[in-house]
Formats: C-alpha cells, structure tokens, sequence
DNA sequence: CTGTTAGCGCGTTCAC
DNA sequence: GTGAACGCGCTAACAG
C-alpha cells in the first residue's frame, strides 16, 4: 500500500514549515498566509494528492466528523431510505456514519452506543427508540446530541423527526367510512414505540369522532411490525368470531402478514375484508393487492434529522434546544380496500353463523 | 458530554505506569503483566468505564479497524442483507463500516473511496463494481485490500464472493422448458456488470444445450437493473412483433416492470407469458404474481465476503492470494410461470396477426 | 515484570 | 506572515 501524503511532505516540498501548510489549506485561518504562498501550497497538495489523516485530526481536535445511525434492522425496507437521507445529508458536511443493528433489543443497543462512543461519534441518530428509553435518557443527560427519527421519545428534551401519525391514521380512517365500512379491526403496533402507540391513540380517536361504537375484541396489539406478527394477529381477530369488514394495521408488513392469514381462512383482500397498511415501502404498489397505505416521507425524514443533528453540532451545548419536526403524510389509495359490498358486509367470516351486526 | 477516561485515568488510579495499563488491557501482552495487577487493572478500568480512544490507537498504529461499504443504493432491496451479513462479520472483530452509494457513477464511487481512504479504512467491499473497473484496478494495484460481492471485476487479482450465475440460469431455463416452453424471450442486464453479463451468456449457454433455436430477436439488454429499465426492455420486445410464451429477466426488479408493462398490453404473468425473476429478494413473494426466482444468498455472501477481506488484513500483504468463493443458489418456483397453455402457445400478443411459431 | 521514551499527524499557542 | 514547540491518547522499542 502506498503510504500517504502528510502535511510534512507537501510543507518539504513547498520549502515552509508544517504549520504554513495547515494554514493555508483551513479557510479559516487561510487569510494569515501570503497570497502566493497560499495558492502555491494549494497547488502543491493537489499535486501530491494530501488528504488529511482523519485519525490525528480527530485526536487533535476531539471532532471526529462521524455519527452513528442506530436502526433495529436495516434489513426491513423501511429503514434504507432513512439512511440513504442521512448521510446525504452527511456528506455535505463531510461527516461519515457509522451504523449499527439492534434487533430491537436494548442490550444490543446499549452495546452498540459503547461502540459508537469508543469510535468517538460526536452525536446519534436513532430510529431504534423506544418510547420508554433509558438507554437515550442517560445518554442524553450525558449531554450526547441526538436525533431520533420516525420514533420519538416521550421525554420532549430529545430532538425528533416524525410523522404526522395522527393525520394518517385519520385519513385512512375517513377513506373506510367513506366507503361504507363500520366494523373496523385494527391491529395496533408495539405500544411501547411512539409509531405503534401514537397511531393506535389516532385510530381510538378517529373511531369516536366518526360515531364508531368501541369494541375491545376488534382490536389486537402486535409485538412486533413484521409480517408474522401481522399474520399472528390476524388469526387472533379472526378466533374471536366477531363481524368487520376492514382491518387498520400499522404498518404495511404487519398488513402483509394479515392479508395471508385471511387468505388461509378463505378470505379474500379486497373482497371480503379491507386492509391497510402504513408507511408505503418500497415495493408496496406491486404487491397482491397493491396496499392502500399512507405514505410517510423517509428520505426526507432522515435527511432532515441528519440536518438537526449537524445543528445541534456547530450549536454551543448551551444553547441547545430540542427541536422536533413533524412531517406531512399522504394517503395513497390502492387495491387493498374497497367499498363494502352487501354480501360481505355484516359479517366477515365464512363458515361461521351470522350475527347480528350493529347499524 | 463528560469528558472520557484514558489510559491515564485508569494509570493514575491503579498507581502504575500507562504502558503497563496498555498491556493489562491488551490480550496479547497480558503475560507480562503479574496476574494481580493485570485484575487489579482490569477491575479499574471496568469501574472508571475505560474506552479506548480510537482516533489515538489508529493514529499510533495505522490500523483503524475500519473498512469501506460501496454499494449503488443501499434502497435498493438487494443490498441490505449484505450490508447486514457483513457488518456482522466485522463486528466479531471489532471493526465497523462505513457506507457509501455511488448510484451507479464512476466518479461518484471514487469521490466516495477518496474520502474513505482519508478516512483511514483498512480496506473495500465493494458491490459497486464494473466488470472493467479501472477505480479498482488502480487501488488493487496500490495494495488497497479489496473483496468484490455479488459481482466481480474480470481482473482475476480481486478476490470476490459471487453467486452461481450460471446454474442458477440454466435452472430457470430447464424449468421453463420443462413446462413445454420453447420461445424464450430474455431481458437481460448490463452488461458491463458480471451478474448481467454473466446471466445472460449462461441463458445462451443454456438455450444451446436445450437445443432451442437461437433468436437475436427474442433478446434485449437493459440499461439497469430496475423497473423501470425492465418496462422499457418488454415494451420493445412487444414491439418487435415476435412470438414468445416466456421472458427470463436479469433480477427481480426487471421482472416487475416486464410483468407491468405486459399487463398495460392486456397479457397477463403467468397465464399469457411466464416471467422469471433472479435474487429473490425480500417480499418477491408477495408480489403479484408471486416470482418464480433464484434465490441467492446475500446476507452469507456479505458475511463471507467481510470475511475473506479480515482474512487478507491479518495477511502479510506478500502472501496474499486473492480468493473467489462462488455461492450455491435455490430455484425458487411461485406463481410468474406456468406451464404453457394451447391458447397462449405460439403467439404471445393479442392483437396481432398470428406468426408460425418454431416447433 | 515494569517504567521510560519516542513518536503517529495534526492544530494551536507562542515567539520571532 | 511564518516557524518552533507542544500535546491529543495511544503503542512499541528499549531499559532496567
């Protein structure tokens, strides 16, 4: 390996002394410098191709340049666009990531940060948290800056990129009622996140305010946002052998899990039972039947959250306050749901007696 | 943020020297170290939360227990479980990644291996390469340790871990005559990228061998292996006006906008025209139609390949011999093929006059 | 076995 | 305007 230019070969090469050089490359302090001897070291460490040794920087000045992004698994679709927005939005400042997977596990998390923190990040970005984080709780009194992105925590003294989960929700709920449903199941996401406990607190809210009477069996909590804990509580909705004609689910992989376990009971998405999903990942138009969803900005989300943390940065740990951003939704309106039909309506399953049906 | 403990911290506590604190720590040169003190070390370390300070171990050693991620678009659904299956390779030895995405441009990926390099990474894994990558070429022949995965440079001299292009063809083929296919179309993929080169001779390696005719027609190459590329490839092997029961796209994702730009000609996957995918990438099974596909395994060929690029770090750099492991794949049948039917035999538009169809 | 010494490459405070 | 000197935290060579 060819060993690297140092700021003492381009200052021997130049005939002046290191410390000319260092001078002369910084914009800041490049004003102390003789014009010509200025773009003569420009030139020069061009030439030679200097790129400063991040390593000795980093222990000079105690900036390393590098944050960390914490996901609970960049293997779900959801993620990617989060972190391609981040370290865009990175690399305008030159700064790096470094990422880390926690399984959803707070050990890993924990472990992780210690990694991190050895490496000399100078701030995080979190879309692991959960709404209840001690791990954040006591990072965040340490004074490390963080971002949480689409997750939040409950502790309003830590900066946030989120969406409008309540706007979403409400929207999805407005286009069932709109197309004739009342029995509406959902299957909520992990309450201890802020995404699975805020857009169930929307639906229950969305529900009174659209006259729809509460049940408790036609809702189920999933312990997880992937496909089989949506097919998980499919089955449990389906067990309790009660009447609806549209499941909100919250997220699009939980809807995924469901649409399978009702087409293993013999029901049909659209036909029998609606389905909608949450967030509009990648690939949600192609699927059998294309998911109505809402479709939550994730680039832009991570982008932006990068941005904040960049901030809190270059900002003197004095004066920093916790800003948090919400961002707008849309509803995008696809296959997976349709107007009740008649037959369908009252009752969802098949085999199964009637029963009455409220309104 | 309080400030971190260093070595001397923990030197000052104990009452010893800094290096002996260095080689207590360090699992190496424990042996010099009188037991007691190495745990009386230790314990104090433990206590006070000793980290060692990366940027100072890389600085002093040259070693910065970092290596670099280049992939086209981490959004892409292919890439995160490599992302994944590497990262967890390297962080059984300590080291982290960095990412970066090229977006498929040259000078992109070498602005982004430039900033890596000042970075300090020990070495590349790269998904990014061409089959003639004169990035690569250069920094390979400067000694930078690299490991292409998923595809590789012709160069023999960079290791790669890559998937078994050419068996995972020929069964897509065999299956495909096996449902009494013979007019098999092909989109294939770039081919200045092995895997789209790679697919598409051993799809004519394979057509030969299964005695089917060859037809310079029933063949066209897309620009990128994406949906969008792959509508454009079906569009003009629609308007090529010949006959085929059949398409076998380079991945997945061409397959996708093959299946949606048949379908905007009133043909239907599979019942009008088998379309076979490659990858199987995540939710390939929930498409619709679900993809008959090659399933390959990315999350093995990252860790593999991080492996293989560990391996040559701790290497003198003399005896370094590039390594190429080729990874077994899994046909994966679902719902895009179907054996060929009287009506849709022969011809595959609708409303065109019919053609003799070959056999 | 343990302490001493000498930098790794850079930014920064002093002198000049 | 520029050079000299120091030290960030650590490892490694050499003494003892």
């Amino acid at each position: 390996m060819k060993k690297r230019v140092t700021l003492r070969d381009v200052a021997a090469a130049a005939g002046v002394h290191v410390s000319t050089v260092s001078r002369a490359l910084d914009p800041k302090t490049r004003h102390l410098i003789t014009p010509e001897v200025v773009s003569h070291i420009l030139k020069l460490s061009e030439q030679l191709a200097y790129r400063p040794n991040a390593a000795a920087y980093s222990l000079k000045t105690n900036r390393s340049r590098t944050i960390g992004i914490i996901v609970p698994d960049i293997t779900n679709p959801v993620f990617p666009p989060i972190i391609r927005g981040a370290e865009d939005a990175l690399a305008q400042q030159n700064y790096v990531a470094i990422l880390g997977n926690t399984d959803g596990s707070p050990q890993r998390e924990e472990e992780i940060i210690d990694i991190m923190r050895a490496r000399g990040v100078e701030g995080l970005l979190l879309a692991s948290v959960k709404a209840r984080d001690t791990v954040v709780e006591r990072l965040a009194a340490e004074g490390m800056p963080i971002v949480t992105v689409n997750r939040r925590v409950d502790d309003p003294g830590t900066a946030s990129v989120v969406h409008d989960e309540r706007d979403g929700t409400s929207r999805i709920l407005n286009h069932l009622v709109g197309l004739g449903h009342r029995q509406i199941a959902c299957i909520a996401g992990p309450q201890d996140l802020s995404t699975g406990r805020d857009r169930y607190l929307a639906f229950e809210e969305g529900r009174a305010a659209l006259g729809l009477e509460r049940d408790a069996n036609l809702v189920t909590v999933a312990d997880s946002f992937n496909e089989s804990a949506g097919e998980r509580c499919a089955e449990e909705l389906l067990a309790r052998d009660i009447a609806f004609t549209a499941i909100v689910c919250a997220n699009d992989l939980i809807a995924i899990g469901a649409i399978s376990a009702l087409r293993r009971h013999g029901l049909a998405c659209p036909e029998n039972v609606s389905v909608t999903g949450y967030n509009d990942m990648p690939l949600a138009d192609r699927l059998l039947p294309p998911l109505t969803t809402i479709r939550v900005a994730q680039y832009k989300a991570g982008h932006a959250a990068a941005e904040l943390l960049l901030e809190a940065l270059s900002s003197q740990p004095g004066e920093r306050v916790a800003r948090h951003l919400v961002l707008p939704v849309e509803m995008i309106e696809r296959g997976s749901t349709q107007a009740v039909t008649v037959k369908a309506k009252g009752r969802a399953r098949r085999d199964t007696p009637a029963r009455l049906s409220p309104a």
